[in-house]
DNA sequence: TATGAATGAGCCTTCATTCAT
DNA sequence: GATGAATGAAGGCTCATTCAT
């Protein structure tokens, strides 16, 4: 029921999909849609959640608390390749979407934040005061890469970890 | 007058923002602005497209061609950031906004490119066949960093350039 | 059940009150309510119906075909406002509510008939072609005495017989 | 504008009326309806104001402040009246409407308050604590008269002042 | 030419009402 | 026999867009 929501949302944006429609391919009726995910909004914000949560969650489960440093930021990175090559629905186009509409933001820069807070961890501590923007640049990177994962199915998703590693000085230049 | 639509747009969002405000702002009556840029679609993609322009106006001239290719990344990474800092709402939150939305992505896509192709002269040669998506996660990383630069105000925008060498192998890693 | 409908209606107004709402407040569920009484508006007239004949009823009660008209008009009355101020919920506001809405007004037009008869009875005979506006009349002043009982609790609803006598001409100037 | 929101608003009753409907009747478009008028409830309220003052004015013209009390009331009732039998749609149905749904009541309760206020002044004085009470019932009276002058068209309104001379005490009974 | 005034079209949301269990 | 779940239909409101002045 969210996943029509979420394919909806993201053939058409916010706010050009009518809940018409997103009941119609959810196969219910629109009194339902608000029954079980209340306003439009709050439908939305339930997608961004869904999925946000389903992402973060991927990550976490590849990445091995007790591995070095530099490779559990590899591993987090695969996973979240694998994960977005197998949803581009659900992430990129949504994360798109809800980036700049202003309720939505909000939720978007949670997950950010968690995911920049996880990066940061990783990085090599050599600028403490720099870290977050540097953090922050780095998801930038990765989202792009995933951006360019959606937009070019059928690449092994693999390659996107290749390609981030030959641009990134960190697993190489550690300095820690 | 694109000022004005910059502005509000920048300040609303583009759903938001209603026609009747921007003409306000501008200034001069609606049927005015139909007469001179078209439907509301029309308009916002005028706003996109203006700001671009400048944007890689700006870029390209602060790069200087003679100079070596990596000289001319960080020259052009200054100016993009110096841009980004002096034109809050024009670019970065036009640009967060049009990201998503479908009829727009294809102006911000546009852009992207141009700015890839930039950056892919200059990248290290070392792997021909990998450019595109290498110079593509750049500028998401770049990207990323102006959006900290814009929610930051009052810092030096030049020290997003000296964070991004700190992320990037590019300036010792140069293999060509 | 009937009891939790008009709890509901007289709180909530007719349109404002949800069947949902009246189903749960009578702790049964929406097809017995649809089962038992019909649709909502066949529902507020069962409400208005039964409020109705209690009033009517209670004054019946109270007056004695056997006394003087007069004092059979002040004992009805008695019995009105004690009755009014019993059944708050129920009569005011019901009645307040049906004499405008469309569909209902027919039923209040019919209480309100019957006990203009009731009245019409109980007049001086001075001048038969005038009864029925007089009593009618009379009737509204009454029921204007009644919603100022309701909207004063607490006070003595006999003091509205006595102040009614003391607007009235009936007690002293009977012509019969 | 406002007149065919009366006239819509007193033939189907105020939930039953739809913009729509009154935008039709009114000769212009649903938006002109909102631009000029406002939420739906306004427009009621807009209505209810305009017939209120109306009906005030007709009276407060009719009665003259320096002619004997008991005969300013009957000046006052004769306008009341004869205002009631010219605008059938205008007051009665909108009073009859107003009273009972909460968000108007409190227009209609400052009009009667009016009226109670008019009226309190002219009846005698012998008992002044009473005089709110008694007053509240005495315009009942007249509302009851006025419902039956709307319902009895072609009848000669002045009759109406005739019945209520035979019903009231004040005029005869005078005790001040 | 420039605008005040007008509108068609559509969206979100809510209920009274009824099946299928 | 009773209900949880489902819906058709409509209503208020807004906004991009255009005549008539």
């Amino acid at each position: 029921m969210l996943d029509a929501a979420v394919a909806i949302f993201s053939r058409r944006g916010y706010h050009a999909a009518g809940m018409d429609e997103i009941a119609d391919a959810a196969g219910i009726s629109k009194p339902m849609l608000y029954a079980y995910l209340g306003t439009k909004e709050e439908l939305f914000i339930a997608c961004l959640h869904r999925e946000a949560t389903r992402l973060v969650q991927a990550i976490l489960d590849a990445v091995r608390p007790e591995a070095p440093p530099d490779e559990q930021l590899w591993r987090g990175l695969r996973a979240f390749f694998r994960f977005v090559d197998a949803h581009r629905d659900g992430w990129s186009v949504l994360y798109r979407q809800a980036r700049g509409q202003e309720p939505f933001a909000a939720e978007v820069a949670a997950m950010r934040a968690r995911m920049v807070e996880l990066v940061s961890g990783l990085l090599p501590r050599s600028t403490p005061d720099d870290v977050a923007p540097i953090a922050y640049a780095l998801v930038g990177a990765v989202e792009a890469m995933a951006d360019w994962v959606v937009d070019h199915p059928g690449e092994d998703p693999g390659l996107a970890t290749t390609r981030l590693r030959k641009l990134l000085v960190l697993p190489r230049g550690r300095e820690d």
